[in-house]
DNA sequence: ACTCATGCTCAAAGCGCTTTGAGTGCCCGA
DNA sequence: TCGGGCACTCAAAGCGCTTTGAGCATGAGT
């Protein structure tokens, strides 16, 4: 069923329907509810196709997925995302497209999505600090919102990230509060916009006490409970072993925490651990007390809002960049305790519970 | 930059262009050299939507995610699977529609990509025991593959699966012939195929030993860390305690890893543990040794396999439906070993180390 | 009665491509 | 010299939609 085939239906022209059920102001009421109707009953939609030719638009947003040569890894956060974003995407009638490519040809993707109008606008995945895809989609007129930052010229584009320097500073201050001083940060990947902010928060924290940060307590890759496991292992056999660890992602922490479990001590007693927690679906910090004291922020969530502000974004071009700065829940779960006192007993403050 | 520029700029009719472009052989191959030098030049690429309008083929593939309203989860092996399938798709021109759906529009959703000519064809992910989309995408004639399978009549549709029962089965006979015999299985979601054959093919490795299946030790559901660990916990605290774990997934396993921690347990020594791995990029069962013993296929080359054998399928639409059961491979990691001894309770023949 | 908004409807052009059916020029053999 | 293949090339139609610019009643104003 095509419009052709509708309007002769109808007994109309084909102006007159495409009108109708456009809600242009020129049709009458009572010829819409027929069109609308006859529209519904012989389940006529207009072909995307044909109407993106016709308009220019393509009702549909570009998604970028990188495959790099070096880190093989598809960011686990992104289902999440991705079904948040969907979600909006479906309530506004716009189709997702998704292009996995190898990083070496994201630029080239990019400038084909724009030259071709295959999409109306592209959500851009993990920022690095210094991110080359901005400048081009400014270049190209392509809209797109950032999910997270990259670097300098916030103000300039429009984004959808979390706090996350306030976040760990404030995840290390409750540490600090604690009575931890060596505090050990495991964080993500180098480069990354996110990772850069995560660490300069827990700089800060721990500067706010003048504790000079240790590079012996830092460490960063791809957030994998592999590479968690491995960190925390060599750090707590280590002389001057960390006495608390700040993680940037639960799987991570997982790994954190079997290294606990094999150095034969316990998370919560002699090692605490906080982490970014992502609220992912498959990944629930969950129980009466969450397994993870947690600075908590949902990816799911984020997903959805930076959908909505796309959407927003094309919808009225002239638009100044909007931007949205998400703050985290700091929830009290069964992985952080006082310090372990000096000698064989150990004997925090008292009072001194965070 | 548009074919009828392209070809006012080579002094070419559109259709030569076009048709040298599309390896028509009516074009000369000088012509054809020149055109596509020109194309490359000015980086001219068709425009799809034009294209698909005119051809009534859209070069693109759809996958229909349905967000359950009972369970808000995003399958956690989704995103491998989709990196593994985008990477075909790219590699063949073809785009990735994605539709993010409330389960009860799912059969709209289907129905629409069909009617729209939206997609050349489609993914079904994980397929129920009695999945209703096979049925229906028949009717539509909408070409797909099924990731899985579903009950009876495979044989009348295409699709990539795991060998789920000779699987577990296996699994199960591994740790049957470590001497355990209150194995515990911890499946994933009811109603689901595959927790059905894997169900079927542990039942059949007791069944073998002439053991009784004991419903206190299965467990069904979304496969969650949290659910792993409740339920590992629930069952470890048990009069007749099982000594090993079947487990569906490596992330549930986590879980129970947990609980074996938590209830002063070694995993590999009091408790073994045996998990299916889907190889996902985030959560690698790495190391020397692997930390689970496992039966492994990776979910990343089912996508790849199932975005080839879809696009044959669109290409020889006559063909018969193709099929492929991927054998899983068992590697021995660090969760396993014999039955503990009898002391104090059970009590194994010696000599019995599998 | 005549003009002029007003409200509704329409035919046709155009979006960028493929594909049909029709040339056009060239060379070969008779 | 001429007819007939052959190898290329082309103009134009059509895919299903939106949108422009125009047309046709109707009713109000003079």
């Amino acid at each position: 069923m095509n419009l052709k085939e509708l309007s002769a239906l109808l007994g109309l022209s084909q102006t007159t329907v495409s009108r109708a059920l456009n809600d242009y102001p020129e049709v009458s009421e009572t010829t819409r509810k027929r069109v609308k109707a006859a529209a519904l009953a012989n389940n006529y939609t207009p072909n995307p196709r044909a109407k993106g030719l016709a308009t220019g638009r393509s009702m549909a947003i570009g998604h970028v997925i990188p495959i790099s040569t070096q880190h093989e890894m598809v960011n686990p956060i992104f289902a999440d995302f991705i079904a948040g974003a969907g979600e909006v995407y479906a309530g506004a009638d716009h189709d997702l497209l998704m292009s996995v490519v190898p990083d070496v040809d994201e630029e080239r993707t990019y400038r084909n999505l724009a030259a071709r109008g295959s999409v109306d606008g592209v959500i851009v995945h993990g920022p690095r600090a210094d991110d080359s895809r901005i400048a081009l989609l400014k270049k190209l007129g392509l809209p797109f919102v950032v999910h997270g930052r990259a670097g300098a010229d916030e103000d300039s584009y429009s984004w959808v990230d979390v706090n996350n320097r306030r976040s760990f500073q404030r995840a290390t201050e409750f540490l600090l509060q604690l009575g931890h001083r060596r505090i050990a940060l495991i964080n993500g990947l180098e480069g990354m916009d996110f990772a850069n902010r995560r660490r300069a928060g827990y700089e800060a924290a721990l500067a706010a006490r003048a504790i000079a940060p240790d590079a012996a307590l830092m460490a960063s890759d791809e957030m994998t409970e592999e590479f968690g496991y491995r960190t925390a292992r060599d750090m707590l056999a280590r002389d001057a072993a960390p006495t608390a660890f700040v993680v940037s992602s639960m799987l991570t922490a997982i790994g954190v925490r079997r290294a606990i479990g094999d150095a034969g001590l316990c998370m919560g007693r002699e090692v605490s651990v906080v982490i970014h927690d992502d609220v992912l679906s498959y990944l629930r910090n969950g129980g009466d007390i969450p397994l993870f004291t947690a600075v908590r922020s949902s990816v799911h969530l984020a997903g959805r809002l930076c959908a909505r502000m796309l959407l927003d974004l094309i919808a009225s071009p002239g638009a100044p960049p909007a931007r949205r700065l998400l703050e985290t829940e700091l929830v009290i779960g069964q992985s952080t305790g006082p310090v372990p006192g000096p000698a064989p007993g150990n004997g925090p403050a008292p009072g001194d519970r965070g």
